[in-house]
DNA sequence: CGTATGACGTGCA
DNA sequence: GTGCACGCCATAC
């Protein structure tokens, strides 16, 4: 089965644990097309899952950019991750 | 098939 | 440190 870019994408990002975020260029690099961050968010953008921690894709400028469920959910969502996975 | 868009990133002033 | 412009790739229409 050949998977799109959009499917290595996904894979990427569900592989992503739990306060841990990655930045679009690296998602990008994961889904073997180290060009295409720009691709990975709008993938993101008109495909979401709740399969699919999008929500830990950040940045690389260390913002969250945004989030077809709410930017503020998202933010709130990586604070909850990131203070569970602090302990 | 071709054009326009976008949750981006980097460089330069 | 902040702001503007260009470049890159995939998706949608």
């Amino acid at each position: 089965m050949k998977i799109d870019f959009k499917e290595k994408v996904f894979e990427a990002v569900k592989k992503i644990p739990r306060g841990r975020t990655l930045n679009y260029k690296q998602v990008a690099k994961l889904a073997d097309r180290p060009r295409a961050y720009r691709a990975v968010g709008n993938i993101l953008r008109s495909n979401y899952d709740p399969t699919i921690p999008c929500h830990r894709v950040i940045r690389s400028d260390g913002k969250i950019g945004g989030y077809n469920r709410g930017i503020e959910l998202k933010a709130k969502l990586l604070k909850q991750e990131q203070s569970l996975n602090k302990e």
